[in-house]
DNA sequence: GTCTATAACTGGATAGAC
DNA sequence: GTCTATCCAGTTATAGAC
């Protein structure tokens, strides 16, 4: 874990690191040779540039959860036989990013946070993300889901579960730093499981949206700025 | 709208559209200013540097949400009543945020997407953006929902609170281009509302979380890393 | 495989003329 | 208020020595 390693695995230590303290934009290539004690240049010959390095870091997190998911998800289907309750599924899908982010807390909660903005955000423009929606995960899950809440359209079904997945980032994206309570209030896994399937399978099974009285129209938006001038810069050496 | 007017608002025009179009951290303030077909030294006058003109770009479109916001909620109160049904308080704080996605997702995706990593994420750090929940928007918020949901405790609703919350800035910053269907399955702002309304309802209403089966315990995650070498980097130039 | 050196630019910031 | 000119630190990328 801290040996010398050979020159990628420090690179990637290093960039892993450094993108998560600095940002995805603010942090250059040199900074992060500097800091693997290796050369500018053995960053392209091993990956081929900066954007390959970032693909790099984040497909190392990314890719086994997708394999834990699907694991979890047969084993609930053996336990319960379909239909699968809700919860049981959700657990299955939510359990693996719980248990990440509790281990990337402890000694790395910036990567957490990194993580969160690269996987559940749009995210900058330009950057080569991988697409969580595009995994395997959601063809293996939507019809297992189907099954279970036969009351719930396709369309909503969909558009809910993006919304389950983006509580998940927002729980990385904002991980508290390690020292302060958990992410729903809790360290302990199995009950930030329980809450966050609690949550969100009440909001999965909810009854279709009933139309609520009309609301007053919205008056005219954004503007107010007119005092704008003349900050100094925060100082810069 | 498309008049002349004054540098410091063509500056915000030209800064809001390039750091939507090419991400935060991926414009200069030098293209900005060229955009703007004014100087960087413009910039600095103006606005101070780089930074701040970030955030005046932000600040301009949230600012006014929080009024609308505990507008509405006035109105809901006066309408129903305390304790206000969950459906109203949600849709009161949730309007305000589809109407202004709605209205950019015409003709500024970009920037919708832009102000949803801005306002629920982390954020790349070291920039300085708003942080949505020390708003004054909590202080009014969260007493009339727990008088709605006695049964629900006061840190778990908060947890929820931030799960809702992080809901709508998903759907900004995944916003979908125009032609497509919109944020949820579709355009109509009403209906929006009443979707993510029934979806976060139901979540916030939960009862409290039940202990489900035991699941077998990880196996060992990350590492499978072993045959990335020599890819050429993408032509550039 | 890893390094130094360097090419070729772009970044934010500011001084000072107009 | 707005511009030009300039500073200089920092950027990716590559050629070529070891």
């Amino acid at each position: 874990m801290s040996e010398v390693a050979d020159t990628p695995a420090r690179l990637i230590a290093a960039a892993e690191r450094l993108f998560a303290e600095g940002g995805e934009g603010g942090t250059s290539l040199r900074a992060i040779a500097r800091a693997a004690r290796a050369n500018a240049a053995a960053v392209h010959y091993h990956f081929g540039g900066r954007d390959e390095l970032l693909s790099a870091v984040v497909d190392r997190h990314i890719g086994p959860l997708t394999g834990r998911r699907l694991q979890l998800l047969d084993e609930a289907v053996a336990r319960h036989g379909e239909p699968v309750p809700v919860t049981a599924l959700l657990a299955a899908v939510l359990r693996p990013d719980l248990e990440l982010l509790a281990r990337l807390r402890r000694h790395k909660v910036e990567v957490a946070r990194f993580l969160g903005r690269a996987t559940t955000l749009a995210v900058p423009p330009g950057l080569p993300y991988p697409d969580r929606h595009s995994e395997p995960l959601p063809g293996r899950l939507v019809p297992l889901l189907r099954a279970s809440l036969p009351d719930v359209g396709a369309a909503e079904l969909r558009h809910r579960l993006r919304l389950v997945l983006a509580c998940v980032g927002v729980l990385f994206a904002n991980a508290p730093d390690p020292g302060e309570p958990g992410p729903l209030g809790t360290d302990d896994v199995d009950e930030q499981v329980q809450r966050l399937v609690a949550f969100c399978a009440a909001g999965l099974s909810a009854p279709a949206a009933q139309a609520p009285p009309p609301v007053a129209q919205a008056p005219s938006v954004a503007q107010p700025e007119r005092d704008r001038r003349k900050r100094r810069r925060k100082a810069l050496t």
